[in-house]
DNA sequence: TCATTTTTGTTGTAAAAACAACAGAATTTT
DNA sequence: AAAATTCTGTTGTTTTTACAACAAAAATGA
């Protein structure tokens, strides 16, 4: 785990909480390690989530899988990112999410709920870490309501130019790089994938973007 | 604002806080008191958030709002509950949201964002108030990600049942009134109303459900 | 009460998407 | 390096949707 210091201290859950403070409010959090494969479930939907993650290495996706199987992913999360905290605040017994690893990963679970509820006010780190938690809420309620912006357009070109022009706004750039495939890409945006792939086409054909595999460049 | 401290003390942002205590606290947050028409905005899009709003009486509709004026409708805040929280954490240039008063009225906005910051400890309401804001934060982020369930369903109908049967659920039976009229739910589900007018009659007629107006009843 | 406005349901048409099936390219594994 | 697997693009068909236009019902308000 002490591997993993400088990917945890850089954590939004940990900011302004001084380093020598990490290790006794890792036992605090009772953080354990773990190993997952590729593709395999961290959290799944219908288990009582109790814990939050921290990835530390890889990367996982929180989605939404109904009972066919269709998935539909709410968000990527790369090493240093926390997952499954709205689930640490509150008690929900069957969580509307599963958490699926996308490669090869480690990741720090951590029994956050413990701390928040039963907070000795003493311990100056607890009350960073609950203003800590509420900026990542926040933040994470922000990205949903991207994610809705770009899924409730009613073509599948507006879905992508919505969500192009924000990866655009993200890089700062007209070029950019995303880190979806295009099954996943197609399974965030909630298209059929071979729809979407032919949709790129003809964008690109028109003159509106360039691109190729994950990298794409926006021509206004 | 005495007139409503009935709606006040019950909201969820002051649970855990006594009674007396709340005067002081109100006036600590900058509580003021306006006046709002149906259909005027409260929040407009790509101003600054600096406020959270509590709903004394009406209710408010927080809505995406594209350049075409198409609506997307997140979710219908009644009398009693808060809005705009996830923007008095976080600072936002341009927040994706706009708050639209769907009938007239009245509404408390209290700068949330200044007791967070600068907390003094010794006051203990305010810890009790961050704690509160974590779960409103956590529940409003259920709450999006039960709307990305519904929206990103294929066909208007699974999307309709998808809606419903929460409705059910939340309502413990197969009977149930809803809180937004046609235009409004299709709105929220995201499609063309006339379009899911025409599929609700095609479901009643298929023995799916049985409706008049904003009643339903699903038969299974 | 009557007139006006809002809400809801209905129908037809054109556009778009899902779905399926497949081929070639790229990547990974052996 | 070759084989296997994964990823991406392409095409055609069927289903579904958006859009438009309108009529009836209900709610509002003067």
């Amino acid at each position: 785990m002490d591997h993993y210091l400088h990917i945890i201290k850089h954590c939004a859950l940990f900011q302004n909480i001084r380093e020598e403070d990490l290790p006794s409010l890792l036992k605090c959090l009772e953080a354990t390690m773990y190993s997952y494969k590729k593709s395999s479930y961290i959290f799944s939907a219908d288990e009582n989530i109790s814990r939050a993650g921290i990835v530390l290495s890889g990367s996982v996706v929180i989605v939404q899988e109904d009972f066919w199987g269709n998935r539909t992913i709410l968000t990527r999360v790369e090493a240093g990112s926390l997952f499954g905290e709205a689930f640490s605040c509150i008690e929900i017994q069957k969580p509307p999410i599963a958490v699926v690893a996308l490669t090869a990963c480690r990741i720090l679970l951590i029994n956050y709920r413990r701390i928040a509820t039963s907070c000795n006010s003493a311990c100056s780190f607890h009350i960073s870490m609950i203003k800590n938690m509420l900026s990542i809420l926040a933040r994470y309620n922000i990205m949903l309501t991207q994610k809705i912006k770009h899924v409730t357009r009613t073509t599948t070109r507006q879905k992508l130019l919505s969500y192009l022009s924000e990866q655009a706004q993200i890089a700062a750039s007209s070029v950019f790089s995303i880190s979806f495939n295009r099954q996943e890409l197609a399974d965030y945006l909630a298209v059929d994938r071979s729809a979407m792939s032919n949709e790129l086409s003809k964008m690109q054909a028109e003159g509106l973007i360039k691109y190729n595999r994950r990298n794409f460049k926006l021509l206004l």
